[in-house]
DNA sequence: GCGTGTGAAATCGTTCACAGCC
DNA sequence: GGCTGTGAACGATTTCACACGC
């Protein structure tokens, strides 16, 4: 759903698959830890351990960068930090806007993870007045009817959106509308966004009911041999008696 | 990532496809939307346009399901919303801990997505003594000394992590001797747990940093569009401040 | 000898396009 | 006529395995 769009049809060698961009932060958060320890070279098998993936995958992603390691050796871990952010475009500062300051707007301007890399909260906003002027994290609060003159202020590209699902669609229209053309959103909600606009999103409960999944299919496993056909029989049950006029629907979960 | 079970050669229909399962909390929410609208029926092409994905896929990952629709007509709402929660494992109710009750613990205690599905918050634990008996949103933070009754005594098989990277790991192995097999993980730590544990997570910086890669090759193309080398030349001479793309081994970005 | 870099193979995921049923 | 369900084509990603340079 992020980055649906490829306008351009023949956009050279710098075609680094999205798979891999994804887990170039990933490694560049374990060479800067071995970079702090003062580790000099490391070798795609102790960095693909560090990262939590597998030394193939590893070594490809970073063929995809270029041929920065040395046979027999392994990577010059200073080297690696900087090409990788210099491929995320971390080497320049990213002014970033929260929209939305309640407990999880709160806790992503105190995020220091933000920080450390090239993101800097430049603004923080709210729809609520009593808000407007408390600082959160050492950043006042500006109210949403400034939002338009924050964003070309501070020439912020990239906004993070952690309103309820009701307000984030139109807060989103706005953000797009004053320049804004990347969107971190928290909101449940689809956001629609013109071509050449970037989504993503993280929603909580998601990862918790993916989870819930493999859970509950843990949980079959256990009774190995016992249930096998259910699952199905009740499929099979309920699609019978749907084929009456008006489907007659098993209990559904509280809403 | 961290799901590498699935030692089960056998089991014909029970093989849903990883990224068909990380789809369906999406379908849900979109047809929990439609259901509370009293939408009785809804086709592939309008329900996929709600959860922003296309409907060719929509309806393949249906069909890893069993034949839930009606030719000619769509899918029932309700029926669908019942399949769904059942697959995902949501018509029981899954007691959930959340350890360290920071900014981000308490906005995920507060966060309403939870409960509106199967999962209940049944404790907040959080290392800080001052922290035990605060109610935060309305359950009591309990000490982390109780870390193992608290799992034991409630059930709990699914932890969220909120605490600060260096405590990660560590919290992470007291829940899983204490019983928990599925883990939410926000801290940027790679977490090593045993087989037979799932673990996801979510790191908001990461999420930032694809999104500026994404960005800064927008403006690559942009100036690519204008004209070649002159849009180059231009940038480069606009901004001396960075050493932009391309550069040989300058100074390493700020840690 | 060691460990990177990479074609080629295998696997996984998406899209197409249309047969089948309402 | 409309819309689902699904093989088959396509594309992306992962894994394998080994040649190559240090």
């Amino acid at each position: 759903m992020a980055t649906g769009r490829t306008h351009r049809p023949a956009t050279r060698s710098r075609g680094i698959p999205e798979a891999t961009v994804a887990r170039l932060p990933l490694y560049l958060r374990a060479l800067t830890a071995l970079s702090e320890r003062s580790v000099p070279t490391v070798s795609s098998e102790e960095l693909a351990a560090a990262a939590g993936v597998n030394s193939a995958k590893l070594r490809k992603d970073f063929s995809y960068l270029g041929s920065y390691g040395t046979r027999g050796v392994g990577y010059d871990v200073e080297y690696l930090v900087y090409q990788i952010s210099r491929e995320l475009g971390l080497t320049q500062d990213w002014p970033v806007v929260i929209v939305g300051i309640g407990n999880l707007g709160a806790a992503l301007a105190n995020y220091g993870g933000f920080a450390s890399r090239g993101f800097r909260v430049a603004a923080l906003i709210d729809a609520d007045p009593a808000m407007a002027g408390k600082p959160v994290a050492g950043i006042p609060v500006q109210h949403t009817d400034d939002l338009e003159k924050i964003i070309k202020d501070n020439g912020v590209s990239i906004g993070v959106i952690a309103t309820p699902a009701g307000a984030a669609q139109q807060v989103c229209d706005r953000l797009v509308a004053a320049g804004v053309t990347s969107i971190l959103n928290f909101a449940p909600t689809v956001l629609a966004v013109p071509d050449g606009v970037d989504v993503r999103k993280v929603d909580l409960s998601i990862e918790l009911q993916i989870l819930a999944f493999h859970e509950q299919r843990k949980a079959g496993e256990e009774a190995e041999a016992l249930i096998e056909a259910e699952a199905e029989a009740e499929a099979a049950a309920a699609k019978e008696t749907r084929k009456g006029p008006d489907g007659d629907v098993p209990a559904v979960m509280p809403a």
